[in-house]
RNA sequence: GCGAGUAUGGCGGAAUUGGCAGACGCGCCAGACUUAGAAUCUGGUACCAACAGGUGUGUAGGUUCAAGUCCUAUUACUCGCACCA
């Protein structure tokens, strides 16, 4: 039986041994394994944690087997609301929740017997780690690629603080899920934007699944076209607009301009409707996402009375609308309309009776009346008629050009990252505003820049940082000027630490740099990253940034960070449905443990089915884990020396095992890869014993899966003296799986009759011999003409009658 | 609306990529051991049928000697994006 007693007795062992920490030994092969560090929340460890880290625990387990200085660590990604909204609450400070958070999550994790290296524990919150966090910032405020400004920004009024886009996706909070709102607010930007071809390229470079490079490719949302002017009538000015198609630019009917646009104020005087037009303004921005979103169908809009535009292309002049249907912060905030070719100018044209210019021609009259449809060549259009679509954009832009009123222009769907959370437990921003000499940088010895101690932290009602209050910390002098200055008093987000965390564990005590440039080049890249699939346009894209621009300035050997990247599928609760509180159907990985053992929850983790996809918690399937972990351990009761004599089938089961967990672990088929362990094992309780050496091996190969259960039959059976820590992943003899003969199936017309053995190796012909001379056909062909034969050894035999 | 993915027994899930569908586990049934239960062990378990046999991988077609796997259409669900000009 596992009793599950061994656990601690083994955890002791491997922890007070420092068995699984990475070595300074630059000569042996390396694997870097990464995890996404928790968020110590006061919750404890989830169950997803552990599918999260399970899946490369094993990889990090079976790496040092197989002889690699292998680095699989892990952290605290500390900062943040949840341990300030409990703060907050009991008045506890968040330093004190923070750590008492850790110290429990450590014993969670060891519980598991997870084999992290926990000496290069880091800690986002840890004043010698955020001082590099700020160094970053600082660099990056040197390259001109952090900086302030007043702008709309997301605003989360339930949690007090500006969200970035990637935090507030679909409109609503990521922390609470409230209704997100913009308002204007000065704040700190990252320059994200300047990033977004490489982040785009880089994406060529690694190893990343499928709908992950898709999902990121979206969310950068690149795009070519052209930013075209279009000169306001009997004015010294001109509207731009961008367009990917401006090829279509002779069907322009109106133009459409966002509620925003700055030129309502600027020619405020001479527009006729101005109350109109303000009046639709507020009442847009008073629209919720869901209105926007769900009621996208139903167009409105404003026409400007007393501006018009012409057309650059064939001179004619245009009305000027206003709609919420085109964005301010897109483009340049203003669309030249093509009711003939675009669906959602044509909705607003029909709604508002504007033309849409139409050419009887071919099937559809409305729509396409610049692209004929049968040859997709252009049409009405002067001289890019006859061109293809792509001809016909190339040579427009080429047009508009040469007469001076446009360009080519790419566009990105990204925004720059609002970078300043109105919050105390982040890291504070190392810069002063001084009022002589502007936003100043402090010294790179002045830091770390630590957090002052304050009483409240509860935040402001308007948007305001509780530093604010810490009036001491805040009136500082000008590191420039030596005058009287005011320290930054928002934080950075909880993504800031985060962003590069992978590289300090690397060297996590370096004082000197944030990593030393020995260390980093032998363990970068990360070999292989797994973690979730809602960081995606998150954490994964940021940390990607903040690696390539580390680069970019020469700190960094490696343009990407992550080689490889795998996500986890989610665990439900056993009612098909996604844990939570609310739903009652939270199951606490402690418990599991307790009741049947640290192995048996790893075990029914890594079984309960593909490791990406989201799967039901099955209490009995726990216990069938638990049962198959029983009968490992009784094994010690079928141990010989050796066998009396060679059995084949044994030898081939047994190698057969080895080659398949090998491969199976390597490709995260962990479910596969167990169903073939229970397999061996019911061959050797079939047999009635196993040899020390066929046990060792097995022992090896199960042991990144249930390490307990493993060392203790190994210190019963093979050598009290060792473990297996220490032990050699085993290979296997490729000619043992082989079989002399195989079996294959012979079907009549397709139809399985009987099963047919055959020595490996014969040829087509004499295998058609022996199917066509078998007693066993005769009933399906006597009388019959044979048709065809198709016989392919080791495969199928079929006869055609 | 656009994009990606999934669909296999009572359940979780397997199927050297076109070659015996349902590995492995759960559950269930029967038996052994027990005074009895628990645990353990043995056998059975896709469906229909008394048998012969037939039918089966969401649905409808197609290609092929042969389809869970390839093609066409269609339905349902999951995920992502969503006025991207």
């Amino acid at each position: 039986m596992y009793d599950k007693n061994i656990d601690k007795k083994w955890q002791d062992k491997w922890y007070a041994t420092d068995c699984f920490n990475a070595k300074e030994d630059k000569d042996k092969k390396k694997f870097y394994g990464l995890v996404e560090f928790p968020y110590p929340s006061g919750v404890g460890l989830h169950i997803g944690h552990v599918k999260a880290y399970i899946g490369l625990e094993v990889i990090a387990r079976k790496k040092r087997l197989e002889g690699y200085n292998v680095l699989f660590p892990i952290g605290w990604d500390a900062f943040g609301l949840p341990t300030e909204n409990y703060a907050i609450k009991t008045g506890i400070h968040p330093r004190v929740v923070t750590d008492n958070n850790i110290e429990r999550f450590t014993e969670q994790l060891k519980k598991v017997g997870f084999s992290f290296d926990f000496n290069r524990q880091i800690d986002t919150t840890d004043e010698n780690y955020y001082k590099w966090t700020q160094w970053i910032f600082l660099k990056l405020f040197e390259k001109g690629l952090a900086y302030k400004d007043i702008t709309e920004v997301n605003y989360c009024p339930n949690c007090k603080v500006v969200l970035s886009n990637e935090e507030s996706q679909g409109g609503k909070c990521d922390r609470c899920d409230g209704e997100v709102i913009q308002k204007e607010k000065e704040v700190w930007m990252l320059k994200i934007t300047d990033y977004a071809e490489k982040l785009l390229e880089g994406l060529n470079d690694v190893d990343f699944p499928e709908r992950v490079r898709v999902q990121q490719e979206n969310w950068i949302g690149k795009s070519t076209g052209a930013e075209v002017d279009f000169k306001l009538k009997d004015l010294d000015d001109k509207l731009t607009v961008y367009t990917t198609r401006p090829d279509t630019m002779f069907g322009v009917t109106f133009m459409v301009i966002a509620p925003e646009h700055p030129m309502i104020k600027k020619y405020a005087d001479r527009i006729e409707n101005l109350k109109e037009i303000e009046a639709y303004a507020v009442n847009a921005k008073k629209k919720t996402e869901f209105e926007r979103v769900q009621l996208a169908k139903d167009k409105t809009g404003v026409e400007i009375k007393g501006i018009t535009v012409i057309n650059p292309a064939n001179g004619k002049e245009v009305p000027v609308w206003v709609s919420d249907y085109v964005m301010m912060g897109y483009g340049t905030g203003a669309i030249m309309a093509v009711p003939a070719h675009d669906t959602r100018d044509y909705e607003f044209a029909k709604k508002f009776g504007i033309d849409i210019i139409q050419v009887i021609e071919g099937g559809n009259i409305e729509k396409e009346a610049y692209t004929d449809i049968a040859n997709g060549t252009m049409m009405n259009s002067e001289f890019l008629n006859g061109k293809s679509v792509k001809e016909a954009i190339a040579s427009m832009i080429e047009y508009v050009e040469s007469k001076g009123f446009g360009h080519a222009k790419t566009n990105y769907f990204m925004k720059d990252w609002a970078f300043a959370r109105q919050r105390y437990w982040g890291e504070p921003v190392p810069i002063v505003k001084c009022e002589k000499c502007g936003l100043v940088p402090l010294k790179e010895s002045d830091l770390p820049l630590t957090l002052p101690k304050l009483e409240n932290f509860k935040p402001g009602t308007d948007g305001e940082s509780p530093l604010v209050e810490a009036t001491e910390w805040v009136n500082t002098t000008c590191p420039c000027c030596g005058g009287a200055a005011k320290r930054e008093t928002d934080t950075m987000p909880q993504w800031a630490g985060s962003s590069w965390y992978f590289l300090r564990y690397i060297d996590p005590k370096n004082d000197l740099s944030l990593a030393s440039m020995e260390n980093l080049k032998y363990w970068l890249p990360v070999d292989w990253y797994n973690g979730g699939m809602e960081h995606v346009t998150r954490h994964l894209i940021y940390s990607r940034f903040w690696h390539r621009f580390l680069y970019d300035i020469g700190v960094v050997p490696t343009k990407e960070p992550y080689a490889k990247r795998t996500t986890q599928g989610l665990i439900l609760g056993s009612d098909g449905e996604k844990m939570s509180k609310s739903r009652g159907n939270v199951i606490n990985p402690d418990d599991i443990v307790n009741e049947y053992g640290a192995d048996t929850l790893r075990t029914y983790m890594l079984f309960i089915g593909e490791y990406d996809a989201a799967a039901p918690w099955n209490d009995n399937g726990v216990k069938g884990a638990k049962k198959f972990l029983d009968r490992v351990m009784r094994l010690d009761t079928l141990l010989v020396d050796k066998y009396e004599t060679v059995d084949e089938e044994y030898e081939r089961e047994l190698n057969k095992t080895i080659k398949k967990v090998t491969e199976d672990y390597e490709a995260m088929k962990y479910n596969t890869a167990i169903a073939q362990m229970m397999t061996f094992i019911n061959v050797v309780y079939k047999k009635g014993v196993i040899s020390k050496e066929d046990l060792k091996k097995f022992l090896i190969v199960l042991n990144p899966t249930a390490p307990h259960v493993t060392e203790e039959l190994w210190n019963r059976c093979i050598d009290a003296n060792s473990m297996i820590v220490d032990a050699t992943w085993p290979t296997y003899d490729e000619s043992k799986i082989k079989t002399n003969t195989v079996e294959i199936a012979v079907q009549v017309c397709g139809k399985v009759k009987f099963i047919l053995a055959h020595e490996v190796g014969i040829s087509a012909e004499d295998l058609t011999k022996q199917v066509l001379a078998d007693e066993r056909l005769k009933p399906f062909i006597d009388g019959k003409e044979i048709k065809k034969t198709i016989i392919v050894p080791g495969r199928i035999a079929n006869i055609v009658v």
